[in-house]
DNA sequence: CGTTTGCTTGAATTCTGTCAAAGCAGGTGG
DNA sequence: CCACCTGCTTTGACAGAATTCAAGCAAACG
């Protein structure tokens, strides 16, 4: 049973020892806490109005964020795949209601850290704050260049990139999750691939 | 003297203080090894192919981050003021050559805080790791945001908005740097603002 | 003052969105 | 195991938002 437990948090520990050292005491304290959870194709971790009470850490499977607008669409902000963090950080952080759903693309199994947890572990466990704090700045960096891409890039261009960077991850998604998540319809994705064969 | 120190430096401490505790020896640590830098209008502070080696915190003035495509125009990815902390995170966290261009808008005194020296300062005092995790959770918070309007919002409904919230810095500075960085022409910001009187 | 820098205006153009209809596929129930 | 049904993708015609280009103007600066 302990062993099996090694292996849900493993990639985890994993991902954490890839930042920061830790020793075998600090791992168990770390592991102790944490939940996982299975959610099903279309399932929802959160929904509009609830308060995101911790961060999910994907360990099988593929999250996405989206925001549903006033005319009903849906607007993809953030993937998450294996060994990726996600959450609506405002909400988060402030503790109060999220605007999005955070919903499993497939069937997909997440770590989960509370809020209160993620606080008491950090101060328990220095190596945790520092890791945090990195892949916080990873993360910040990313986003940069995101919305670097987001101006510079023309809506095709950004689809071509996108999918020469991420070829597999194309593939594993619905395009109208991707056309979403680039910033356009659908329909216009649809014709970009049409375009060129 | 040690008066005039303090005094430069108060305002990082109290920003700091308003998300963990700090002692005074901690406040002392941390000023020992922080160096100020004052800017004069359009200076600036990294160039294109330079390593971000130092985050910025703004004391006084305001900075912006730009680059400068192939046809040679400018698009702002990030303004800082007063209490705002600025870098481009990937060259900062790889320590590896920015593309982008850190300049004053305005005559801007600055903190600069050494790359190898907030690994130190963050490892001695666990309250400024803290800090900082707490900072660039907040930063990422605010980076998802603006993505969400850069993408739910008209570009004349992000200059609205972006008006109504921060009336006095679009006061502040050039209309064609606001244009850049709300991700559209100087032409267009120009005939916005012609249309509603 | 003259020069540079930034702002305005208008016309033509391009890119992307909207709408509507049809095609396709994959899962579900009978 | 097949047929249906729902949800996703494709296609085409049209509309509109925003850009580009070019010229003129105002303001700031040395």
């Amino acid at each position: 049973m302990a062993f099996l437990i090694y292996n849900m948090y493993a990639p985890l520990i994993q991902h954490i020892r890839r930042f920061v050292p830790l020793t075998e005491q600090e791992e168990e304290t770390i592991m102790k806490v944490l939940k996982t959870k299975k959610l099903e194709k279309k399932e929802h971790l959160w929904q509009p109005g609830q308060i995101c009470t911790a961060l999910a850490f994907v360990i099988k499977g593929c999250i996405r964020m989206y925001i549903t607008d006033t005319a009903g669409n849906q607007q993809t902000q953030q993937f998450a795949i294996e060994n990726w963090w996600i959450a609506d950080y405002m909400s988060f952080n402030m503790q109060k209601p999220t605007s999005y759903s955070v919903q499993a693309v497939e069937e997909t199994t997440i770590i989960l850290l509370d809020h209160h947890l993620m606080e008491s572990l950090c101060s328990q466990i220095p190596s945790l704050e520092q890791y945090f704090r990195k892949v916080m700045q990873k993360a910040l960096g990313a986003a940069q260049q995101r919305i670097q891409y987001i101006y510079s890039l023309s809506k095709e261009e950004r689809y071509r990139q996108f999918s020469a960077l991420f070829p597999d991850f194309v593939q594993r998604i619905p395009q109208y999750m991707l056309a979403s998540y680039l910033g356009f319809t659908p329909e216009f994705l649809s014709k970009i691939r049409a375009k060129k064969v």
